[in-house]
DNA sequence: CGCTACTTTGATATTTTTCAATCTTGGTGG
DNA sequence: CCACCAAGATTGAAAAATATCAAAGTAGCG
């Protein structure tokens, strides 16, 4: 796949239809990008930016063009359960009844397209090609969804660990499809938000699956796969 | 809300923007309801008919318009994981690249339209509104999906049982809004696969909640709210 | 260079899973 | 109409895993 230049919103997903190429399509037209350049506003926000808060009133929809985003819930035990990792192509900020359902935190440094929901809907409404593309988009969200309750029905951390690592490394092979170490720029504690488990048992399922020689940090945000064969052995062994 | 007739297929979501009155939108214009029930074919299929399978090459999709409906996956471990529940004016089966990513069982007896992928495509590139609404129900799944995942996030068994009678309740909500007592047409192993959880813990834990005087079943598919503020607090308890 | 936030490691407690046996219930056919 | 059968559901005891609590170790950033 040729990169994408990011100067202009854009968008990925799988097609309900087989097509012939494999290609990922729902990549939006020159013509659909820069309508959506032109109601929305780029911007470039430092890590750790807090982009919206969970129930505030929600005027905009985001799209990825560089970095990752984090949205996630408080919970009332104080708990941040992670909803989703959000990656450049990605959508997020859908609201419901006017209010954001999830809070948004940048993770690394992003460049996102905001745009306004009241213009999107009206754009969208005009022009049927490019709402099929976000119907595409948002289904292809409803399966990541669906695949991460996968991964959450699982017990146990090791196993639970390595679909995540599997997640991550389709993410990036879509970026940069001959990497052989798969980036984590979240934290532990995003992680364990993330896969339902506590910080220390990410800690630890990190150290068991470098034990059984499937994997080797790097460092805390970078992990190669030693062991691809294995890897893929205990994520798939649900 | 009026009791909508099941002539013909609809669909609710909740809208991205803040309505006046808060309920339900989405829902097709009767002229919309007309258009996919020319193109779709009505089904009344007994309880615990396979509709499609996993990897089945994925020519229609399907809205409910009574009865209840699971999608599943069958893991390697020999595990169903049921990916999600679904009710009247639901939709399912929305392909990847032309296959079905889960398979789909009736739960009880249903009545289904059944919609051809490629003509409904046409439609949907068409009727820009009815896009329009499509977009908003798969929307309202993916976040139902997140509600789901952080359910299965919880580590104890009686909280995401109290949880899923929470989910089960609003569902059903719709549907009658005085009920006190909530069915559970589903298999407590459906329950099970749907909670990640064991069979026996599914069972354990609704002697727990009875235990504990928040529930008392009436028989294995319908219980009673007996404390709906203990209830609604220990789903609440994250 | 030292702080602070993040991470790892250790020991114990809690919970669920697992395996096994028993009990119910709904449907079927004599 | 009743008895039987099989699938589904419950209960019990032991084993396995993660959570929790506590302390120590790293690494990045000013």
């Amino acid at each position: 796949m040729a990169p994408v230049p990011h100067r202009v919103p854009t968008l990925t997903a799988l097609p309900f239809q087989k097509t012939s190429a494999e290609t990922s399509v729902g990549v939006l037209t020159p013509r659909q990008r820069e309508e959506l350049a032109r109601i929305g506003t780029r911007l470039r926000l430092p890590a750790r930016t807090l982009m919206y808060e969970e129930g505030a009133e929600a005027q905009w929809v985001f799209a990825i063009a560089e970095g990752v985003v984090k949205t996630y819930r408080e919970l009332a035990s104080g708990r941040r359960a992670v909803t989703a990792f959000l990656f450049a192509r990605d959508l997020f900020g859908l609201a419901e009844n006017g209010r954001y359902v999830n809070s948004a935190h940048a993770v690394t440094r992003v460049i996102v397209y905001r745009l306004p929901l009241a213009e999107l809907t009206v754009l969208l409404k005009h022009d049927s090609d490019m709402q099929f593309k976000f119907l595409l988009k948002v289904t292809h969200e409803l399966r990541e969804a669906q695949r991460r309750a996968i991964l959450l029905s699982r017990r146990d951390a090791p196993g639970r660990l390595a679909m995540f690592l599997g997640l991550m490394r389709a993410q990036q092979d879509r970026e940069d499809p001959a990497a052989c170490a798969i980036s984590l720029p979240m934290t532990r504690s995003d992680m364990a938000g993330f896969l339902g488990l506590s910080l220390e048992s990410v800690s630890r399922a990190s150290a068991e699956l470098e034990r059984r020689r499937l994997v080797k940090f790097e460092n805390r945000h970078r992990v190669r796969v030693v062991d691809q064969a294995g890897l893929s052995r205990l994520a798939a062994a649900v």
